[in-house]
DNA sequence: TCGATGCCTGGCAGCTCTGTCATTAGAAGG
DNA sequence: CCTTCTAATGACAGAGCTGCCAGGCATCGA
């Protein structure tokens, strides 16, 4: 009914028989506005369905209320990747829209040289509220120096590591890797490899840690020959893999430090006609939807992006940065099918 | 060394001794500049590292720079999910980059009822300069009416059946599933099973009506039992992968509508021993990035979801929008490790 | 020589809001 | 009843840019 399209303030303001300026009280909250006034305004705005320019209002106010989400989109270098872009997606978009926050999103490619001056000019350009630095970005200094350099607030994470300049939003890698190892352990595996991730990831490094963690614990000894490095693709962890199981005293627990490559893992695995969980447990980390795509479903550990993203996004657009303060949300283990008993011999 | 943060074009056009119409003239790529002016407001802005405001520019201008791109998302409602969503906002993001626009992204689920109100309120808070909606969205009708009745522009990406009214882009679904089906026969399969998916979706049904044109052409009988109906997902691939493979006369290859399903039967082949290609031919469409993650690498149609989404989103920034032209890109056969000659009894 | 034509350039209004400050109304106090 | 204060409201000036129109200045033909 109420066709419009574009009633503007001054529309309201008439039908209301108020000011403009108290109509832009009553749009924005704020205080002051006598209860009756309120109401009719608000009738208003109701009958000719009125919505406040974004440009202007962002012309107006000096500050645009937009949010920049910036990530590495392995899509790009990597052949197949996974859901943890939406993941994160979903949960910046949930803190923007309720706050009538828009969202730009900024994908790109860790590797490219030019990375940190393209950011410069995305956020100097965007002029946004805020930025949130996704991993494994965020632990590029060159990156969030980039980014800082702008001025404009910002937010990194997964960071695997506390900053004393800036407000950050991290999962307990260390410790939930630890667990995994340690759930692995109890299922009567000694020998249990590792594969790390490109060892410029913090998060990564953490998992190694708690893997160390873990195996310590369990009073299990340390092999170097069992921890082997990928670049967190699944080509990578076929090819790891094929390096573990062709060792003389293979493993008989894989635990990868991210889902990908023990989808690689796996991959492996089938090609040698091994059947997983019996003969051989893969754990994974992520919980990306690949893990519940594969067959058996990976015993993986579950990292909550989407509520992460969240976290950071809400916390930029209310302005809530206390710096060096590190905000903890815990993953949990998802055990599924690719992990049972260790062989018997 | 130019800090600013904020030069304007007032400050352009002092520096270069001009008036801000011709700095604006020249940021705009607008005629009637003589050459030596024009070089020299380009040393001001680049002196000055100015960028024009974009609130400014659209308030003034009275049009938004900027797309939404309108699809849905499997992950709200489909437990597991897959890389398409990434290869449109890649597509949409690579127009919008060139042409200076934004891109708003808008994820949805399909089933959800009140989806015609929300989208349209989004359309008319934000003002787009245009939207984009994807498939499957784009074959509801009432989708697509609630866009359109705002008035403004828009297009469809891989619709199963041309419009009249709008300008739309879809692929050569029926035909690339002919040639699909045509392959399989080809390799001696004669019973081919085909699992179709929500029939809500034209492009699903113009799979079908190609894989019964490919059976006609090769000679095969169309057999209903072996015809199915999934949900798209994974678990509904198994399920109908189930029920075929129990059949009298279990088929020899299957054909899914789109790589979850087919997912979906290589677990149920596995949970039954069955080798794949030896034993079971698979085959699939969409070519996302679940394809090459399964063991062996799917045999699917590639569906050039960047570059359609991409012909879309430039088409609307060109404003060059036929209304009822159909621009067609053509999807590839990718053929990969799940398809084989068919066994011997 | 005088328009006429066409390229360049600038002036100015206006896009829709918000921030600042002024003003009014109403309550409280003497 | 008049002051004093506070809550409620409004007037007005921008925020930075573009659209429209007017004008200046060569060039050209008659």
């Amino acid at each position: 009914m109420g066709h419009s399209l574009k009633a503007t303030i001054n529309d309201v303001a008439n039908l209301a028989g108020v000011s403009i300026k108290t109509v832009s009280r009553v749009v924005n909250n704020e205080p002051n506005v006598r209860r009756d006034t309120r109401d009719r305004v608000k009738k208003a705005i109701a009958d000719l369905s009125y919505r406040p320019n974004v440009s202007a209002r962002n012309l107006a106010s000096q500050r645009a209320r937009l949010i920049v989400l910036v990530y590495d989109d392995p899509a790009a270098y990597v052949a197949p990747s996974s859901g943890y872009v939406t993941k994160m997606q979903e949960g910046a978009l949930n803190a923007c829209r309720e706050a009538g926050y828009e969202l730009l999103i900024h994908p790109c490619n860790y590797r490219d040289t030019g990375l940190s001056d393209k950011l410069r000019k995305v956020v100097e350009y965007a002029r946004p509220a805020g930025v949130v630095i996704a991993a494994p970005l965020s632990n590029m200094p060159r990156i969030v120096t980039a980014v800082e350099e702008t001025g404009v607030p910002f937010v990194t994470v997964s960071r695997g590591k506390k900053s004393r300049r800036h407000f950050s939003v991290a999962t307990n890698d260390r410790e939930i890797s630890r667990e995994m190892t340690l759930y692995l352990a109890s299922l009567g595996h000694k020998r249990i490899a590792f594969i790390g991730g490109d060892p410029e990831h913090a998060a990564v490094a953490n998992r190694l840690l708690g893997y160390k963690d873990g195996l310590e614990e369990a009073g299990l000894p340390f092999a170097d020959t069992l921890v082997r490095e990928g670049d967190n693709s699944i080509g990578s962890g076929e090819r790891r893999a094929a390096e573990l199981l062709d060792l003389d005293q293979p493993p008989t627990a894989i635990f990868a430090a991210n889902d990908d490559m023990a989808a690689g893992v796996m991959r492996e695995a089938a090609k040698r006609g091994l059947i997983i969980p019996n003969d051989l447990s893969v754990a994974g980390c992520d919980d990306i939807s690949l893990a519940m795509q594969v067959y058996p479903a990976l015993t993986t550990i579950r990292q909550p992006f989407a509520e992460m993203v969240q976290a950071a996004t809400s916390a930029l657009i209310r302005r809530e940065l206390p710096p060096g303060h590190l905000e903890l949300v815990p993953g949990t283990l998802s055990v599924r099918g690719t992990t049972g008993p260790a062989p018997k011999h």
